[in-house]
DNA sequence: GTCTATATCCAGATAGAC
DNA sequence: GTCTATCTGGATATAGAC
């Protein structure tokens, strides 16, 4: 569980031995992914991994404390690809067009892989939490979108959970109700139509506004 | 699984022993609830369910072919339960005020018990699926849902996943982001206006509209 | 660093006595 | 209808040989 796997040794830098550890760590958490894919998140076992990876069980204790610190590590590299989908920069301008992009990048990121959502986005394995380290990725991400509404003169939190809310229900509605599919896909952009058009509404009433002027 | 469990006795009517075998079931069922709330719902087993009524595991099987037969009556008492809490009379009359007053309900029922949502409405279980028959309150549920939007002129099949998107995505941030709190349930209010604001809007561009008038 | 062997524990499900 | 006993199989994790 500590995260001692990517230290170097006592020259400063990593030597072969180290590089091919992480290799082998990275074949471990490809595996592991392949695999709850076919079978489901919560189905992992050490065996079916060491299998797929030409070991035996008790094997990936050289490179992993405990199940738990796998699906940390899976956590992580989810959380990275996430960022690298997500991050890219926007070539659009507008904000109805950015905030489109924006959405279809995190709805496709999602719906392309079910298991990863679930790891990622849910919170419905037994004992697990990511552990800080690797939580940290996904602050970063939160950071990005929040910068990017900020661009956009989007300021007001609440305007910001009920973006949160509206891309996750979407993705959600998508995964649970239509595998595979594009029913709640195509609602993107119409999404983004009905967001904005609330948000930058003329202040009226006691509805909250993006600011105060 | 197959459903003779509510079947008569050859009079025609259910005897004493049917009517204190029912009774026996809902017990069970009542049971795993408890575990499933406290535990996680896929920690639920068979021995601390049977405990929990003072038998022992096997003596379950008087009562449910199989494990997931326990997890199908839970799904359909759980809809069966949806129903109650979501479809009594709604005494608001405008559009706006309906709106709000369903979606509070089913927010509410959902946010009130995350294990009872997580069976109901993710499909996060290994290899659980309901059965026809536990799954028909499901479809209940949906028609009363579109009658209600029917009866204020919404029947844009779009303009209704919209709705479950924006509903579910509000349900989903607050059990996995807040639990316990309210700070997505807060906006339940707003993002009825910004839904009604967007499906009522007079027809403009591309845009699709809830009539042809 | 990988293995065999094993410890320990738990699961769902069945057989058959009472 | 409930029980004890057991089957079968799986899990995570550890010890120690090589």
């Amino acid at each position: 569980m500590l995260g001692n796997q990517n230290d170097v040794r006592e020259t400063g830098r990593p030597d072969r031995r180290q590089a091919r550890r992480d290799a082998t760590r990275a074949e471990i958490v490809d595996a592991a992914w392949e695999l709850a894919r076919e079978h489901g998140l919560a189905a992992l076992s050490l065996r079916d991994i060491a299998e797929r990876v030409g070991m035996r069980a008790p094997s990936l204790y050289q490179y992993f404390d405990s199940k738990n610190a796998i699906y940390d590590a899976m956590f992580k590299q989810g959380m990275e690809d996430a960022i690298t989908s997500t991050c890219a920069p926007i070539t659009s301008t507008g904000t109805r067009e950015v905030l489109c992009e924006l959405g279809r990048r995190i709805f496709d990121f999602a719906v392309r892989d079910p298991a990863r959502a679930q790891l990622l986005f849910q919170r419905t394995l037994p004992g697990f939490e990511p552990s800080p380290e690797s939580y940290a990725p996904s602050l970063a991400l939160s950071d990005f979108i929040q910068g990017v509404f900020r661009e956009h003169g989007i300021t007001d939190p609440d305007a910001m959970d009920l973006w949160t809310a509206l891309g996750s229900g979407l993705i959600n509605q998508q995964l649970a109700n239509d595998p595979g599919g594009n029913r709640w896909g195509r609602l993107i952009d119409r999404s983004v139509d009905m967001y904005l058009a609330h948000v930058t509404a003329p202040t009226r009433a006691t509805k909250k506004k993006k600011g105060t002027r």
